[in-house]
RNA sequence: GCGGAUAUGAUCUAGGGGUUAUGAUAUUAGCUUCCCAAGCUAAUUGCCCGGGUUCAAAUCCCGGUAUCCGCACCA
């Protein structure tokens, strides 16, 4: 079977050190890959071109929070339920079940599986040998009696904690958007596409926080007229943002400005527009927590279409649970332009009552309470762990009393655009790597934007002579102590050290010559073209700075 | 997780129950070389892991792991 280009680039990162298999030497582990010196410099740089976007064009704050991540956490996010399952096969009719929606109500999944009481809800068939479909590593915080704790699955939850902080940094002002980078980890059941699906893997996430009343956004004006590659799981098609969201394709302005932002961003760092889409999830493919979700997918030639990015209204889903949870203010303000003076009913909690009735939930049940709104006076109903739970009239009062407001508190919104980092460096490569036949022998180009390139510059003297090392090494120091990445390398043929700087991506290499002695010049090489061009050695840097911004 | 296939230096590969495991590429050192993987000389690196059969296992058998292809799962 000939090699395809993920093989081939598989077997380039490994050789160049971009990118090895983890654990090697004691037998690897799906799910995990190291990044070596090269794949560690483009991660960081797709990083911190990411950054630009975020922080610089969008004004975003950044933050870092713990990659354990408590219990009570992810209790209140919803991933405790949504990501521990058992999960039990029918080889009949070849479908998957969810255990706990299958067994008889009042048996315990302990018991239904002892007494092997596990039916197909289709075929009637006994059941056997359910696992648990559980993607998150769990941990204990300290010994002994340690909490509960697991590595994250997404890093927003750290954010979505630190709302009510984040809010009073930005000075109380809504929209903003906060982002962070960092490690997830999630225990894929099957991990084999390389690096596509990582056990453990770098997002880089932004919470964009809004009042639900106006999901507009300030930039959108400037980018309106700009087009997005859309996809409505028929045809590609080009709307401009203006148009997607007046026809309702794109629910709000903001979201639409974040995919435009996607899209910029995607194509600076070097994905190949003609292997970009926007994907709109239809309704059953939502996650438990999105209201709408639009996903940027880059084409591989292995893999397909390739979810990279997903835009996601996630509402104040999880916001109003952290509040519900924990009791913490998370509510935004909309000021009044004047005062009011409202009449309001009140519940108030008669917590000697509720305490003995609901134990442990009734804290839950007093929050809930408090900030009800009352508005007929016959039934107190409560939802809580999903089950809706009468309140009964001897644990409540209600009072009527006027207030006065200055404005009306409510849970913001929230836009996440969510990047995987090591599938968009994955299908960065791919889209850059260029194979071509030289003298007949393979000749393997990495066509990477200079901005993400590892190395920018190979310096290079021409042949074995001492007065030329003497001179290249003098430029190798200037350009790295100016804060641009090298290679020096004088061993072997000058096409061999061209081809070994193409072949890693270096976008520009400066060879020094014997005319270099005599009159201060040097040639620029261009990775892409192979053209040369004679420079200056004191013009050397400014040029190259300017190449790599561009 | 289930079924099938595969596993030899960094890469691609030949071979195969018995002395020193093949070739190419790559890498390193030297010679040569004034702009695109040239040439010459030398060097470096290997039978996936564990167990069994055998006087002897890289080779045969079993198990594990990883990879690939289906199915399932997941984003």
């Amino acid at each position: 079977m000939p090699l395809d280009v993920y093989d081939k680039l598989m077997m380039l990162a490994k050789r160049r050190g971009f990118i090895y298999p983890s654990f090697e030497i004691y037998g690897g582990s799906a799910g995990f890959y190291d990044y070596g010196p090269l794949g560690s410099r483009l991660k960081e740089n797709i990083e911190n071109l990411w950054r630009k976007f975020y922080i610089l064009k969008d004004n975003c704050i950044e933050i870092s929070t713990p990659t354990i991540t408590l219990y009570e956490v992810l209790k209140a996010s919803g991933h405790v339920e949504e990501f521990t399952d058992l999960t039990v096969d029918c080889k009949k009719c070849k479908q998957s079940f969810k255990l706990e929606e299958i067994i008889k109500e009042n048996i315990s999944i302990e018991k239904a599986i002892k007494n092997n009481e596990i039916t197909c809800p289709k075929c009637k068939s006994k059941l056997k040998n359910p696992y648990p479909v559980n993607l998150m590593f769990s941990t204990k915080i300290g010994i002994g009696q340690g909490r509960d704790a697991f590595l994250r699955p997404e890093t927003a939850q750290g954010i979505f904690i630190d709302f009510h902080l984040l809010y009073r940094y930005k000075r109380e002002k809504l929209p903003f958007g906060v982002i962070q980078i960092g490690k997830g980890y999630r225990n894929e059941v099957s991990p084999r596409q390389g690096i596509i699906r990582l056990r453990e893997f770098s997002m880089a996430e932004a919470e964009i926080f809004f009042d639900p009343k106006d999901k507009n956004h300030s930039n959108f004006n400037s980018f309106k007229d700009k087009e997005l590659y859309l996809y409505d799981n028929e045809k590609e098609k080009k709307y401009s943002l203006e148009k997607a969201v007046n026809d309702k394709i794109i629910n709000n302005q903001a979201l639409a400005y974040y995919m435009y932002l996607t899209q910029e961003f995607l194509i600076s760092a070097g994905v190949d527009l003609k292997k970009f889409r926007f994907r709109k999830h239809a309704e059953n493919e939502l996650a438990h927590y999105a209201e709408e979700c639009w996903d940027a997918e880059l084409y591989s030639e292995r893999f397909g279409w390739i979810e990279c990015v997903g835009i996601a209204d996630r509402s104040a889903y999880d916001l109003n649970s952290h509040i519900k949870k924990s009791g913490t203010d998370m509510y935004a303000t909309r000021k009044y332009d004047k005062p009011k003076i409202v009449e309001i009913k009140k519940i108030i909690p008669k917590m000697a009552e509720l305490g003995p009735l609901f134990k442990k939930k009734a804290g839950e049940i007093k929050i809930i309470l408090e900030n009800m709104e009352v508005k007929r006076l016959d039934k107190i109903l409560v939802k809580i762990d999903g089950k809706t739970i009468e309140i009964p009239e001897k644990c409540y009062s209600i009072v009527e009393k006027k207030e006065k407001q200055t404005g009306e508190k409510f849970v913001p919104h929230v836009i996440e655009p969510s990047y995987g980092i090591d599938r968009i460096l994955y299908c960065i490569l791919e889209h850059n790597y260029i194979e071509k036949r030289k003298k007949d022998e393979d000749y393997r180009i990495l066509k990477l934007n200079p901005i993400i390139s590892p190395i920018k510059v190979g310096v290079l003297p021409l042949i074995n002579d001492n007065r030329l090392y003497k001179i290249a090494k003098e430029i190798d120091f200037l350009l790295r102590d100016s804060g641009i990445e090298t290679y020096y390398d004088d061993k072997g043929t000058i096409g061999r050290r061209y081809a070994r700087m193409d072949e890693v991506g270096t976008p520009f290499c400066i060879t020094v010559d014997h005319d270099s002695i005599e009159d201060d010049s040097v040639t620029i090489r261009y990775r892409d073209s192979a053209k040369q061009d004679r420079i200056k050695i004191n013009e050397i840097k400014n040029i190259l700075k300017e190449k790599i911004m561009n």
